[in-house]
DNA sequence: GCGGCGCGATACCGCAACGGTATGACGCGA
DNA sequence: TCGCGTCATACCGTTGCGGTATCGCGCCGC
């Protein structure tokens, strides 16, 4: 299978509708319908149902849908990899990315000490809106990530535990509930005249609500001051806490564990060295030996 | 990048030889050159350093050999899911691929636990050699796949630990070691007269050393029985040993972890009863939450 | 120093496959 | 029953892929 045969499987399934993936697709709709059955008649399956109203998808054709996104990210990570490789002339070098403003001291130490290692190499940083780190480790538009459980899915990385903290609600010093020593999920996301902000979607869209839309934390901390938003979040978060902002924990909320994530395949040196600096600052000893691969035993 | 350029690099690289690649590909030489260059040309990158005497990776031609393979058997592997799904003819079915003799009872109860589910799908097991089992989830010649820590590589894999244990020798019950109460590794692989068995590689080949070519336990417990071999593995194959056989403790080998492993993606309803049924049997909670990916949280 | 050898690259050709336009088949609602 | 929206089919031009023949170029041996 190709993937453009596999591009073009997703879009018309993404759509439902042979037109409209042909024009997403920058084509005309025939050989779009043609590409479609000549993949059926290769894999020897019916990938969709047609109907007068479009096209749906079979189980095969569920199952190649979710494989097959996967399989073309991982194609196309190869590709952009490959290609930073060498956009860095010779000196190699490693994107790294995070929430915009989460755990900033813990990056800060991170990035010092890695840069005093001897064979340290260039580390780009890419601040991005939260839950955009791992699509952009899954791409290969980044290296490793720093990523926040529950929050991001970690399923296919290799990760390492950094840290593990509790969450607080951020909210206007002048505001009522400030006062208060602690508080429920519950309390704190339904104060009326605080409303949680909203987060851009993947494609950069924002889901509909109340809240202001907004891209880092910094926008938000400015927003909670003037009295318009209130947001919880990790306690590391307290450094960012000026005047004008009242803390209170949140007793019940999800315990957050910081974890550094990189594609279990991308061992470049680079990728390896950031990831032996967070260990030795952070870690506990690996639960997900890494380099276990080569070896091979009398088995059981 | 399509999967035929792909393929046609690796062979490449894998053989640092136009001319040979293109006979494993079963082609000519000049159009696989074409290929090569053409690829370079749109990736914007020398893969190669062309010598008179063959065909040596640049360091983006490493990333891309370590990238593509691991994106090549993604593709692959959606394809052999697909064409599976339907195989079946409307029946959903599983693949599940462990070691051939080990965690015997284990898979024995599993099994049998899950075929009592409501919601249970057909299991095919597929008993194969050590080592081959991963490299089988990978491509998507299987589903789910039970591995031993640390012999095997579950690097890109989600796992759920179901048991951990230590090794044993076993070995005749006539020969003078078994008197002993414990062994370390390094006696244990160092009896002159019973030398370890060999297992094969991926592509069916034997390493070279002493010991028998074996594929399966039943077949080394037959010739340990028969004086002519030995073998370190976990207490849990204590069930397979009978008269004739003597254990003996191995007090320094690695402790093995048994962990039922499944690629991330694939979260088809067979594959998750199988795992909630282990993780019931046997698991502690999830340490690595699969279905955490889709919530969205404020962040940090 | 020169010819032969082994390597990848280039030139040229034929064909398969891809994409575009025009049109057909079919179900459904007005 | 007509019109619309959907996907499928027919036909055509072009692209690009692979095959054969040949070249260019280091290297080694005589």
């Amino acid at each position: 299978m190709e993937t453009r045969e596999l591009r073009y499987f997703i879009a018309v399934a993404e759509e439902s509708h042979v037109g409209r993936a042909a024009q997403r697709l920058g084509m005309a709709q025939p050989p779009l319908s043609r590409a479609i059955a000549r993949l059926e008649r290769r894999i020897g399956a019916h990938l969709f149902i047609r109907s007068p109203r479009g096209m749906t998808l079979t189980s095969a054709g569920q199952t190649l849908l979710r494989e097959g996104r996967a399989a073309l990210a991982a194609v196309e990570a190869a590709e952009r990899r490959t290609r930073r490789t060498i956009a860095a002339a010779g000196r190699a070098s490693v994107v790294l990315t995070a929430k915009a403003g989460a755990s900033s001291e813990l990056m800060a130490e991170l990035l010092d000490a890695y840069a005093a290692e001897p064979d340290a190499v260039d580390v780009e940083v890419v601040l991005s809106p939260p839950g955009h780190q791992g699509p952009m480790l899954r791409d290969g538009r980044a290296d490793v990530a720093i990523l926040h459980q529950p929050f991001d899915d970690i399923s296919g990385f290799d990760v390492d535990r950094l840290n593990v903290e509790g969450q607080v609600l951020i909210l206007p010093a002048d505001h009522p509930v400030s006062r208060v020593t602690s508080l429920t999920v519950a309390e704190a996301t339904s104060i009326p005249d605080l409303p949680l902000p909203r987060w851009p979607r993947l494609d950069g869209t924002y889901p509909d609500g109340p809240g202001p839309e907004l891209r880092d934390l910094t926008q938000v901390l400015q927003l909670v001051r003037l009295g318009r938003a209130a947001i919880v979040m990790p306690e590391s978060a307290r450094v960012n806490v000026r005047d004008g902002l009242a803390v209170v924990p949140v007793s019940d909320a999800a315990r957050v564990t910081t974890v550094i994530a990189w594609p279990p395949q991308s061992v470049s040196s680079g990728v390896a060295g950031l990831v032996r600096t967070a260990s030795r600052l952070y870690g506990a000893p690996h639960d997900r030996p890494t380099a276990a691969g080569t070896e091979r035993g009398p088995g059981t």
